[in-house]
DNA sequence: TTGACTTACGTTAAGCGTAAGGATA
DNA sequence: TATCCTTACGCTTAACGTAAGTCAA
């Protein structure tokens, strides 16, 4: 199972075809086939079924483990060009939307280039060297920390813990009390895992089946969930802080903050920011 | 980046010998050389000082990389090896000697078998297909999971929590009362990552530097380790019953208990087992 | 000098592209 | 028939082993 292999796979998996594959990646027709053919032989099993290419079963499966193994492949390499590389004296740092808190934004020195990602993109990034700093937020039991996907050493420090409220259109009969997560089950909600709290963390949280989502949100803006919320198209978690134009309506249990973490690998370029997010007066 | 690079580069470094490796993985000596070199050339570093092979910074930074990179490659393999192979109605069960509870002890079924192991090999040879499931024992929160290191994707569930307690030798002064974990930061502990709860857990919890081993014990047996602490040769955390012949003396905070997780790739071979253990009956 | 890694060199095989050969819609 | 994958075939090059070379203890 050699790495060019497993990244011919995958491309022609994604792309759904092998020229489609040959010409991202700069081989013949031919060459593919003949990668996909050793791929498979080596592995004893098909992985793809052809006309229409498309994984079987096995395929399937390859893909799970394909994907983080290549990147943690490219973090491995960035990691060490990083122990090589010349500072540049320019800062790079991804977060998430709702990590982006007054104190972050008065952290940022000059030459800083922020960047508003996903979750999930900010990890890969931080770990492959794209990014050079990373801020996540998430939901979990306070002190705990955030459930982070594994893409390598990366170290994590908190930055800061804060409470959560649900998201209410004004005047929504639940405004001005506290509410059990449970109860709101079967409420609409907006499904906005970049934005805002992913539903499925809810599930999680509340030990149920519900918090479908009635609308699904994608992208990294804020306000523009609110404004969802306002016209009542349903609910969203969010930091208390950042509800503005619609009520926020607090919760009684579980007990769950919502926190933000720093990832790094090796701080390098941008400890010094690091330092200052960290709370820590370099 | 090929694997099989990859895997010269961490049998010289293991081995601290070109030659040896070159045995170890049938090539001949030139060719390890060569692998080496061209896995200096692809990243730009050196990897290895010479005489004596030992890894430079990069060198060391990469085998961090290498070995999850290189295991979880195992696993991929394993993982499809599943798919396709037949049943051989024999069951390999891995466990952490805390994990074989009572309830255990009596799930187990004509033919299979048990290997007690460290919590590590038991997710790797899970992972990698060595064992059809895996039982893992650890500390946490009551109803949180325990925090495994990610070696592709496992399925974890819950078997059973169960008090913890410090095993301290007969007519100890605290005996009787329930302590505070941190007043125990400074007394003596033996440190038995493998049998017991590892002290740097105890030291997570605790948010402390204390909890440092004035003796070290590695293995798996239980009964020897109750032996030393019968002989006041050092505390050690364990599940409430499986403390004899010593006293044990109940936490007072933090609020922790002993969980034990079943693991398994797909559960397949081991799939009535598995249900047995979760409390399911198949 | 000996043990251990590197390098030169010849051989072999693997990898790639061209082009012809199916298979499918 | 057009598209797309497979296969045959020849070429190129990279990988390996042998053996000579080099360096440090």
């Amino acid at each position: 199972m050699e790495t060019h292999l497993l990244r011919t796979f995958v491309a022609v998996a994604r792309g759904g075809s092998f020229s489609r594959a040959a010409r991202d990646l700069g081989y013949t027709q031919s060459a593919i086939s003949q990668h996909i053919a050793a791929l498979e032989q080596d592995l004893g099993t098909a992985l793809l079924t052809r006309r229409p290419v498309a994984p079987t079963r096995a395929g399937e499966r390859l893909l799970e483990h394909a994907g983080p193994l290549l990147t943690r492949l490219d973090a491995a390499r960035a990691d060490l060009a990083r122990l090589t590389a010349a500072p540049t004296g320019r800062v790079v740092l991804g977060l998430t939307p709702l990590s982006l808190t007054a104190e972050v934004a008065a952290a940022a020195r000059r030459g800083t280039e922020l960047r508003v990602l996903s979750r999930e993109d900010v990890l890969t990034e931080v770990a492959t060297g794209s990014l050079d700093l990373g801020l996540v937020d998430g939901m979990t039991a306070p002190s705990d920390p955030l459930p982070l996907p594994d893409v390598g050493p990366l170290t994590t420090t908190v930055v800061g813990e804060r409470p959560l409220a649900v998201a209410v259109p004004g005047g929504h009969p639940m405004t001005g009390r506290a509410v059990r997560l449970a109860e709101l089950a079967d409420a609409a909600w907006i499904d906005a895992p970049d934005t805002a709290i992913p539903l499925e963390r809810l599930r999680k949280f509340a030990s149920t089946d519900g918090f479908r989502g009635r609308l699904r949100y994608t992208g990294t803006d804020v306000r523009g969930l609110l404004g969802l919320v306002a016209a009542g198209q349903g609910l969203a978690l969010l930091p208390a802080d950042v509800i503005t134009g619609v009520s926020a309506v607090s919760l009684s249990s579980p007990r769950v903050v919502h926190r933000t973490e720093l990832v790094h690998g090796d701080p390098g370029e941008g400890s010094a920011l690091a330092a200052t997010l960290t709370g820590q007066r370099p």
